[in-house]
DNA sequence: TGTTTTTTTGACTGATCGGTCACAAATTAT
DNA sequence: ATAATTTGTGACCGATCAGTCAAAAAAACA
């Protein structure tokens, strides 16, 4: 993992606190609206280091992608698929409460903690995505962890008598509600038209 | 409407036409990934000209909103509310009907004509609306004219016996699925998983 | 104490950015 | 004609862009 003694001079900072930096400002600015400077601003780092360590603006952006996906996304993924405490996972119901959990989660993001970045793999879906062939590729592995992940809590809701299509074709409706409610974030919406999307969704799982 | 007679040099340009052009660009590129000699460009008018006729790049950026608004978003808003033809509209199910028929649009739009340009609201709502309140308004104010087709299109939905507060539930969920299938599309999502999310979004609406 | 290796630093580059402007061109009014 | 008014044109502006580089600094070696 990493070396005990490393010759030359050592690095004053941390990698991933860094690119947690570098992470926090192309998802609140994306990557055309992003310049160096800001990046240099908001990790402490020279323009130098940051390319020395990380490459140009492109593979840094792709990092900061890889990074939200192991941080961000990973978060997601494991409440969907009950890898985490605090939502009552041994309930009868526990698909339908990891669901709605996450729905209520981005609602709250705006709702609680007043936060309009959205979700950078959305953003970076939107505008980066059909821009660019790394990004998309990116992008696309994250969004089938999420789907994966949408399914396996699917299949954890008791009684939902479903098929396996049936079962992956909500998994991906859900994926869908969940991007929708992610740009309705973005523009402003009010949050009670995100309490709809929600609860609308969320009507069509529970067969009882 | 139009001055008869105009004084001074005319214009060799058409308002609409070149408003077209800057949309597509801006639809394309995005407002930041838009520079204006890209729309030089396209137009065929000279910066002086653009500047002279729209304004700034912001001025030109909300103009193309609007425009957007009056094409294609009011497109969309005739199909779900029933006053352009062409989908059966005399039908039973006109309703859901009309709502497949926009889904469906989506993943033609990608599948069909190779579109990956999404929706130009919601790619505003993404990387414009929290960085610039006139976007945010913009985009808000068509927002709400889709929700209220959605709604239409729902109450056009017989034996859908719901209370006045689900249909704009349902309504709102809808408007979710479709931004969420607009974001799977500009990621470069294989068509099966938009017909998933699309007839996942569908069979809530048959309770037959 | 040097030598070697790596990182930090900030000045520097050419390109491009959004935006302006003076002047030529085209039209109506007199 | 000529004056008045508007539009088209392209050179021009300072600012900022992404990216580079040589030299200083800090560490491990010899």
């Amino acid at each position: 993992m990493s070396e005990v003694t490393a010759i030359g001079r050592p690095r004053k900072f941390e990698e991933q606190t860094v690119l947690a930096a570098v992470m926090d400002i192309f998802w609140e600015k994306g990557f055309e609206g992003t310049a160096m400077s800001d990046l240099v601003e908001a990790t402490g780092l020279q323009k130098g280091s940051l390319y020395g360590a990380f490459g140009d603006k492109r593979t840094l952006y792709l990092k900061a992608l890889a990074f939200y996906d192991e941080t961000e996304v990973a978060l997601a993924v494991d409440l969907l698929s009950g890898k985490c405490g605090g939502y009552e996972l041994e309930a009868p119901d526990a698909g339908y409460l990891r669901i709605a959990a996450l729905l209520q989660a981005v609602i709250d993001a705006v709702s609680v903690k007043g936060d309009r970045r959205g979700c950078l793999l959305c953003n970076a879906a939107v505008d980066q995505a059909p821009l660019d062939s790394a990004t998309e590729r990116s992008v696309t592995a994250s969004l089938e962890c999420m789907e994966e992940a949408f399914l396996e809590a699917v299949r954890a809701i008791p009684d939902f008598v479903a098929s396996v299509s049936e079962g992956r074709r909500t998994a991906r409706h859900l994926l869908s509600v969940y991007f929708g409610m992610r740009v309705l974030a973005k523009s402003g919406a009010p949050v009670a038209i995100m309490d709809d999307a929600k609860s609308g969704a969320l009507k069509g799982l529970h067969p009882l």
